[in-house]
DNA sequence: TATCATTGTTACCAAATTGTTAAGCAAATT
DNA sequence: AATTTGCTTAACAATTTGGTAACAATGATA
């Protein structure tokens, strides 16, 4: 009864690397060097979950994820993105398609291996699937961030964000209620290699704030802890 | 509290500047000039992340690797490996060794750092802990107690606890039915260095039974002994 | 019942944490 | 080259938290 998982990355080394790891796990593996080779297989055989590479020749994991969600039969099919960087258009590509989870680069073996089952697990518990990591556009009524066109609007007038500020938001928007540390706002917001200190999270969230006007609010403190965003 | 890092390098120098950065940084440094005394090291005392240089006399960085993952006691320690050559990455890659990162030579101390923070911050997120575990969300019905969002509803209203009151009820409804006592709860919520009065514990009960209104009958006292959380 | 041991409760204060402002840089733009 | 912009940091203010002591209440034991 084990899983299976397809891998697409264009690299031959990390398709071993990542194959040899997951099997070991005790899970069945495939691989493509492309998106088209993806969806070949998908035809001939269903999987699990589908770890998708970014960068690929031929048809790059944004395409290949578009046509999987298209696609009646796949669309419910738990995707995890490669992204190089946090941060990088890369990444805010593949969160308005509907990936479920994304390991940053270099990819520690282990790390990849504990999302893949936690991925698993979360989509054996509720057959139907949990919201996907973010949209492209959030709109929590009075608050709306959109990430094509990188505008922010309060009560539909448009607020001006710097570039981290507007990161910031996004992110914490995007996954409303749920709490975050500084350091994991670093890891999501900065991407990893800074070398800020922790506090500058703070005044990034008080200038953040200071935008959203009534709505700053919405941004909660919770001491010794992190902060997190609300929705009522 | 202060988490342990095992540097391996045959250079004095760079472990020197290695070491002396890491503990600027509150960490505790050990080192070891070969793959062997990296072995007898860990044999003594565990550490928390492993700092790889590849060529090294009697044993080298890849061999210390394979061993170390080959050891069920060391095998997830987070490796980071430092290269000299850009030709030793794609070793990496291929010898399938599980190394989580690496650092190419020379070494940049505040690059280092930020890896050596960043592996660490990944694996406490990823990894998941030993049977211990608890749920995110405790649910026993009329009061609900949710680590992802940092809430506590009684009665499906949200009512505010400060964080160690959180930790506290958290830790004792994750282990209904189970007495602790007061030592024991400093320990798990307050952490194992702590210099505090054990009645402060029972402060912290009484605060929380008070937030928890009806519901705080379910903390129950064992005279003697500790507190409780029960259901029905 | 009287006594002792244990726990409940309250209030205060020091320490830890966060909010806020402003200055210094570096990169981008003019 | 000069100016602007955004990011980071440090410093100080404001706030919250958690720890402790003191006293009250409880209950076990003789």
């Amino acid at each position: 009864m084990s899983k299976t998982i397809l891998i697409a990355d264009d690299e031959q080394d990390i398709r071993d690397l990542i194959s040899y790891n997951l099997s070991k796990e005790g899970f069945t593996v495939e691989s493509a060097a492309n998106g088209k080779e993806v969806l070949q297989k998908l035809e001939q055989s269903p999987a699990d979950l589908i770890i998708l590479d970014i960068m690929m020749p031929e048809m790059d994991g944004f395409e290949a994820c578009k046509a999987i969600r298209a696609n009646p039969k796949t669309a419910n099919i738990p995707i995890l993105f490669l992204t190089a960087r946090a941060g990088e258009v890369d990444q805010i590509v593949s969160l308005e398609l509907g990936a479920d989870d994304y390991v940053q680069k270099p990819v520690s073996p282990r790390v990849l291996v504990a999302r893949v089952k936690s991925l698993l697990r979360r989509f054996d518990r509720s057959e139907q699937k949990p919201a996907t990591a973010a949209a492209e556009q959030i709109n929590s009524d009075g608050v709306k961030v959109d990430r094509s066109s990188y505008k922010v609007f309060v009560n539909d007038k448009e607020v001006f964000f710097p570039r981290k500020e507007f990161e910031l938001l996004y992110f914490l928007a995007s996954h409303p209620g749920r709490i975050y540390k500084r350091e994991a706002l670093l890891d999501e917001v900065w991407g990893r290699d800074t070398f800020v200190v922790e506090r500058t999270v703070d005044v990034h969230i008080f200038k953040v704030r200071e935008k959203l006007g009534d709505y700053g609010k919405r941004i909660e403190t919770v001491k010794g802890v992190g902060y997190r965003y609300v929705l009522e």
